[in-house]
DNA sequence: TTGCGTGCAAAGGTTTTGCATGGCA
DNA sequence: TGCCATGCAAAACCTTTGCACGCAA
């Protein structure tokens, strides 16, 4: 699109995160997630200064944005080319807990497979979200571990 | 599935908002708008009757939900063609031009027992919308008529 | 009469923004 | 020295929840 995008300094923090969610390759986390990780190392980054490196690394298309709904937090994730070539992974998000399951499957990437033949349709799995109930509140009656 | 659901009255402000909703089928609402709708009319509902009532409307498959972002406000849609309670009908939506695909495909309801038996995942097909691109989006290249 | 539905206000949680300061180039 | 990035606090938003009252069955 644009020629230059932005300037865009190479800050400590900047590097920090990068180094951290490239240790954490294709898996999902929050923007407090980020936060209190490094908060617990003694390390404090504001958490508008995560938000925001976060939102530009997304533009630069070096971590996905996942959205699990309305009032939920985003998810953040690095995308190591490396291990997964199609970036497919689907998540689950349950209903009752609100915890968000991440899958690797290769029999649910059928399903766009599917929808592309038979349907038409081209799944983007970055955005799509299965809702229902996990097996921890399921077993557990009432709830398993309710952290969301 | 379930027996009873719920005991379920049949309201006033109900009536109201499923006949408003029922008037722009297809069409993606958020609460606000809802709101906003009735207040302009000089009928005024509260927000939180809203999104109880839109929220049991998608338990009864009469009314889909949408995630439209992070932040951003939920979509809700009357179902021109209510779900068949105990058939299987998934959802697409179209993130280009915004069209609602409504799907019977015994082959995605596999999609469910796949879910169960090597996920322990329940799925609940009325909240789950399948995000991508449709065949006249695709098709158009760019785009078809693209509302959001 | 029973108990669900409503509505207001307040709470809860996520993300954004204003502004002064600090650090990269 | 410029200018962008950072951080803190406050604001902006969306959605949920508590509670008393009203209405449907």
């Amino acid at each position: 699109m644009s020629m230059m995008e932005k300037a865009s300094y190479k800050t400590k923090q900047r590097e920090e995160l990068l180094e951290y969610l490239k240790t954490v390759p294709g898996v999902h986390v929050t923007a407090a997630d980020v936060v209190e990780y490094f908060h617990k190392k003694g390390r404090v980054i504001g958490t508008s200064t995560v938000y925001r490196q976060l939102e530009r690394m997304v533009d630069e298309g070096i971590v996905g944005k996942y959205s699990t709904g309305a009032g939920a937090p985003a998810c953040f994730a690095y995308l190591a080319q490396a291990c997964d070539p199609e970036g497919v992974c689907f998540h689950c998000k349950c209903e009752k807990c609100g915890r968000l399951i991440h899958l690797h499957c290769e029999e649910l990437a059928q399903i766009g497979d599917h929808l592309l033949k038979e349907h038409a349709f081209v799944l983007d799995p970055m955005r799509t979200v299965f809702y229902g109930i996990c097996e921890a509140c399921r077993g557990g009656k009432e709830n398993g571990s309710d952290q969301m």
